[in-house]
DNA sequence: TGAGGATTTGACACCGTTATCATGGCTTGA
DNA sequence: TCAAGCCATGATAACGGTGTCAAATCCTCA
């Protein structure tokens, strides 16, 4: 005799606990366990009525008392914290984070820090009192230690982007020295001698070492840094157009222009663009966003790849989950030249 | 006399319990949830040595258990399904929903539905099965009755982008019929007759608005709608682009394209740019994605406000949260249309 | 001074699940 | 035939907090 499944709901619309699902199916509470998690040794007969009463319930175990009742407490949640969900950089890096994730049944908490450190110990702190498994973080200062202390208690964590001082954990970031070198040295090779850089906060690491390797490329080739072709802290696109208006604005202009982050590569093209110097000057970027391609010129960038930092971290972090113990390691993605125009204009601004 | 904290600590690697927290202060269990969660009536002395032990023990409350203990059930956390994390319309939803769920002191889960159903509905269980608060959801179909009676428990859902059918919540949209109306519009008043429309998955609410409104337009203009110049069902760039080519190569191309989606839209500026039709073919796009003001010709668009659409969406949630039953609300938030030039090429290839 | 009330504190049950261990039935092998 | 061992099942104690309620203490005012 099967009775109407509806009418043995609990009475209100309170969720079906698993104590309902076993007064229905006639059976205990740890039978029900056994069978919604899969555990072996219950026979055909008890696995099909829990089944059927676990349906007609509609049952959803409760996350939180089954964390809270396991020994590994694992809620098979992860966080992420990126500089903004909006960035495509970020984003991209939470989609390959995303991709593995669901690959091993995780869900991440996904927060901004906008760059504030204040921010992110906060996020950190309320991801932590969540339980999540693991962390994988873009650090928001380069001594990011009072903050890592807060995580020091025993939950994996992986750095990404940037990379965090004085902290033995695994981190997965482009090569940004040698990719930064490479694109000023791309830009001396077509001629030009005043390149001027715009770039991030120097206290970001990224930011520093694409600087550091801006230098490295005048250095190899004999010149000197010009204070005035050298503008940094620049965070937002606002600050970006008017950087590039300022550098515009000097007596003795530059020739090129490396952008050293995507707002800055937006605003170069905008500005440029405004005063009709887009052919006329060059500039490389250091990432890829969309449509980089279709600009008048097509934009010449060193071409990260985001998706891959961010599969390679959860990667990482889920290896560590796993129990690795092996010593923490460094990834590091290597930025590739795209050739596109911008890049290959001259000093005098004809095309090479 | 006060004892070293750290000697204090208790003796593994395990996080600090309330329990260790309350012994080191001398005080009951009781005590200590009280001053963490600020309840009134407890003296002064208390409260500083429980505050002293906390952060000696660099206590964190576990949320798992206070949830589980707690009358209300509160997790403050509340889901996010959007169509990729990756996609810069999705984002920008994120974007939004992220803001208002910090000033609300929130967490949010987000994930991508990729479109799929059943990735949706396996999300959806997932999240529900983390107890989140409540739901932003962009539905992957239009018939979303059975995925909704999964939700239909209590837990107040806000559905966002697309009009799901048949389901007595909150949405919040773009005027999307409208506006692809009016942007047709805009085509025909350049004088254009053969209007193509590039759009995704009709089952998508907004696709198939779009295509209303595109047709609302060309039957009030006395015109009829040329099945070649209707391609549909495109998810993808690739895709988008495909269509694009098969629409120039149609004996009668096309003098207008209404690219109704930001895939399509990219598609159609690289394929135009491809051919060297960028300043001989009208594009107009839904969707303002960065760069579209320095494309050659900058793109017309109708420009959305996803970040709104997100913010408003999440404040619906709050309100319902806060115990809001009024009868289920529609927004709508208007598309505004940006002349830039690629919409106002007339039919023979010369500028308005 | 002492009744009545407010304030401060703690003991204990309980939230929904899993871990441990006990129980009883059924095999197996000497 | 019976001890030993396995399998299926359930009773019960956690997990780390919060809610309830009672006890102890302190005021206040007639």
């Amino acid at each position: 005799m099967t009775a109407e499944p509806q009418d043995l709901r609990p009475p209100s619309s309170r969720r079906a606990t698993m104590r309902d699902v076993a007064a229905l199916a006639g059976v205990s509470l740890k039978t029900v366990s056994r069978v919604v998690n899969g555990e072996p040794n219950v026979s055909e007969e008890l696995t099909a009525r829990v089944q059927s009463a676990t349906e007609a319930l509609r049952y959803l175990p409760d996350a939180s008392a089954a964390n809270l009742a396991r020994r590994d407490r694992e809620t098979r949640t992860i966080a992420l914290l990126i500089a903004s969900v909006r960035d495509p950089f970020s984003s991209s890096v939470f989609r390959g984070v995303e991709q593995v994730s669901r690959e091993h049944g995780f869900a991440v908490l996904a927060a901004s820090t906008e760059g504030n450190p204040q921010t992110a110990e906060r996020l950190i702190r309320a991801f932590l009192s969540r339980n999540v498994d693991g962390l994988i973080i873009t650090p928001t200062r380069q001594d990011f230690r009072s903050i890592a202390e807060l995580i020091g208690l025993g939950r994996p964590t992986v750095y990404v982007d940037r990379t965090p001082l004085g902290i033995a954990a695994d981190v997965v970031t482009t090569n940004n020295r040698e990719a930064a070198r490479a694109a000023t040295e791309h830009l001396l090779r077509q001629g030009h001698r005043r390149i001027a850089i715009v770039a991030d906060y120097l206290w970001i690491s990224t930011a520093s070492e694409r600087m550091a390797g801006y230098e490295d490329a005048l250095e190899a080739a004999g010149l000197d840094v010009d204070p005035d072709l050298v503008v940094v802290d620049v965070g937002t696109d606002i600050q970006a157009e008017a950087a590039i208006e300022t550098l515009l604005a000097l007596p003795e202009r530059p020739t090129a222009i490396f952008a050293s982050r995507n707002v800055a590569e937006v605003g170069a093209i905008r500005v440029l663009k405004r005063h009709s110097l887009s052919h006329s000057i060059a500039l490389v970027g250091m990432d890829d966003v969309e449509l980089m391609d279709v600009v008048d010129p097509p934009v010449t960038v060193m071409r990260q790849d985001p998706v891959a930092i961010g599969r390679i971290a959860a990667e990482r972090l889920f290896a560590r989950l796993d129990g690795d113990t092996t010593l923490p390691q460094r990834f590091i993605l290597e930025a590739e030249l795209v050739i596109r125009g911008s890049g290959e204009i001259r000093p005098g601004g004809e095309r090479t």
